[in-house]
DNA sequence: CTGAAAGCGCTTACAG
DNA sequence: CTGAAAGCGCTTACAG
């Protein structure tokens, strides 16, 4: 058996090995192993026998170079390990299986530090595309130098303007106008907001959408103008803000937060002060992320399909890939309020 | 400039391309470019302009065949978007990034099904290495085939028997026999285990640590040769195992679950029948994941460290990679007992 | 139905 | 310091 002749000397079977223990040329092999046309039967399984007795495994990055594409994707992300991404994550990997594309995950940094040194390396690897999260409106030119390459790719929950490239997200001004009305129905009169990065879209749509229903339905938005309204998704960015808000604003009748890590960080506010959710102060989040409704005390969010998400994104992708060429698409996908402890008196 | 030319007949510019322009061989271009010795200052800067105004990128394909070694590592796991496999996997793309190495990272399915899919795809695309998470002792044969393959790969978390791979994970059967203790301290006499599945080594010796520790204590493990002793790590099975166990057993004192999933499935079962934890029973689980503090209730749980754990995992791999080829190593990282609400009167 | 030849885009000895 | 040639392991027209 081949390999088994020691460990310095020791060399993967290639084809073109297969090819000679089988008798027959390399083209042949390639024809049997790929299932094209054109090989007898007979010769088709004396070949796979053949492979198979000699572990023959086909080189993949031969055959991605002599094709001249990649059957790998690329999948650009703050960091794995927040859930929200994570979501996102396992729906485009289920989408890629499907397709027999392996997902590649990298890691851009806060502040979209990387983001150019990881389109590069997409283009770099010949991946047959990219999918972007986290991006910033200062992302433009890196996106504008994929297209120039020709790389396609899509633009997952946030949007960065002036690319014209496929967008799946949700309808954030919608979302967090529903959240206002819901805040307003409850009876509210005070509120502040805790909002998200201010170069994120996505986030500044749903303050924009909670405070336009906010206003409209009467109700004060006590930060309107304040360096609280924005600020980084961290569960101690929300409770450092609730303390400000809470120190300087008055009485609060209830604190949103961008999202439901900065709602969390605004219940540990709470806590800290003595402050009784939802009696003394309701509180609501955004994403419905699993965390907000573990335990006694559950909080009111909007929830954001975001497997879905990762997988509409994906599709588009594939469409890409396999040469559709039309104009950027948007997808926009259901959110839904949820209605739960934190806003219920 | 390349690539202006109308969008049907695009073609990335190539190193000869940039030779071509620059005047010189391909053989100066791939010297300078790789800051290899042997080019003029006066080459080097030109070769360089000519490649920046070209918009050259290197073919990391084609770099890697001609090579013979590929800068990407694979990480198979359940599933990303399980916190804990997720905060593994932020670990290994951390170390994985710093070498200048691609992660891939592929979805084994719950009961191991693809894994030898997986593996196969790893060989053929002939990364550099492979990280196992959520073995079985059944995947030892996939295992082998990778060994006999040549390709590098460390188990991470649980082990398998019988495969001489580094492993990285931590001491199972101290963190289940430190908290049997702290739940004897505490005054329990009469406890049920819901731990996880059974071909998983880590959730065996937890439970084995803790009966231990139980039983030295004269405490009662009211399920020990019971079928809810082991089941899957989820939400659901920890509740319906709990239901279970208190509808079977009399009266329990403490709950504890194989991991903090298991152990919220247990919370919800005693919300469900008006059970107050802690007064009227305590309960813990292991893991220490991110929403067993949330809230007012927190949980009792075992610290793993899961970055560190993937951090470790990829070093242990890079050693491997880089030509360290000893036995088997064996990296157990520090776990911790936290005592929280759940377990405190 | 099968094979010889060229080529994907690089890098690596080897000569000069 | 620079270049011509071979080759990594495949696949793809093209002949036979």
């Amino acid at each position: 058996m081949v390999g088994s002749e020691g460990p310095t000397s020791w060399k993967r079977v290639r084809l073109a090995d297969v090819a000679a223990v089988a008798g027959v040329s390399a083209a042949t092999v390639s024809n049997a192993l790929n299932g094209k046309p054109g090989v007898s039967a007979e010769v088709r399984v004396r070949i796979q026998v053949v492979a198979d007795g000699l572990g023959y495994r086909t080189n993949t990055v031969a055959q991605e170079l002599r094709r001249g594409h990649s059957r790998s994707i690329g999948l650009a992300l703050v960091d794995v390990s927040n859930p929200f991404y994570a979501d996102v994550a396992k729906g485009v990997i289920e989408v890629a299986d499907q397709n027999g594309f392996a997902t590649l995950i990298s890691h851009v940094g806060p502040e979209s530090e990387h983001l150019e040194v990881i389109a590069e390396t997409f283009l770099d690897r010949r991946l047959a595309g990219g999918l972007f999260t986290s991006l910033c409106n200062a992302d433009a030119s890196t996106l504008k130098l994929l297209q120039k390459q020709h790389l396609p790719f899509v633009k997952l929950v946030r949007d960065v303007a002036g690319v014209d490239a496929d967008w799946v997200g949700i309808d954030d001004f919608a979302g967090g106008s529903e959240l206002g009305n819901h805040i307003a129905d409850v009876g509210c009169r005070r509120v502040a907001f805790l909002g998200g990065p201010s170069d994120s879209n996505a986030s500044a749509m749903r303050g924009v959408g909670l405070r336009s229903s906010l206003s409209s339905r009467g109700v004060l938005v006590l930060n309107g103008s304040d360096a609280s309204i924005s600020g980084s998704l961290s569960r101690t960015s929300g409770s450092e803000r609730a303390h400000a808000v809470l120190d300087q604003c008055g009485p609060i009748d209830a604190l949103v937060g961008g999202n439901d890590v900065i709602a969390l960080g605004i219940l540990d506010a709470c806590r800290e002060r003595g402050i009784d959710v939802p009696r003394d102060m309701l509180v609501a989040g955004f994403d419905n992320m699993s965390f907000s409704h573990v335990g006694p005390l559950q909080l009111t969010t909007v929830n954001v399909p975001r497997e879905d998400l990762g997988r509409k994104g994906a599709c588009f992708l594939f469409d890409r890939i396999q040469g559709y060429s039309g104009p950027g698409r948007r997808a926009v996908l259901p959110h839904e309020l949820i209605i739960r402890d934190t806003t219920t008196r």
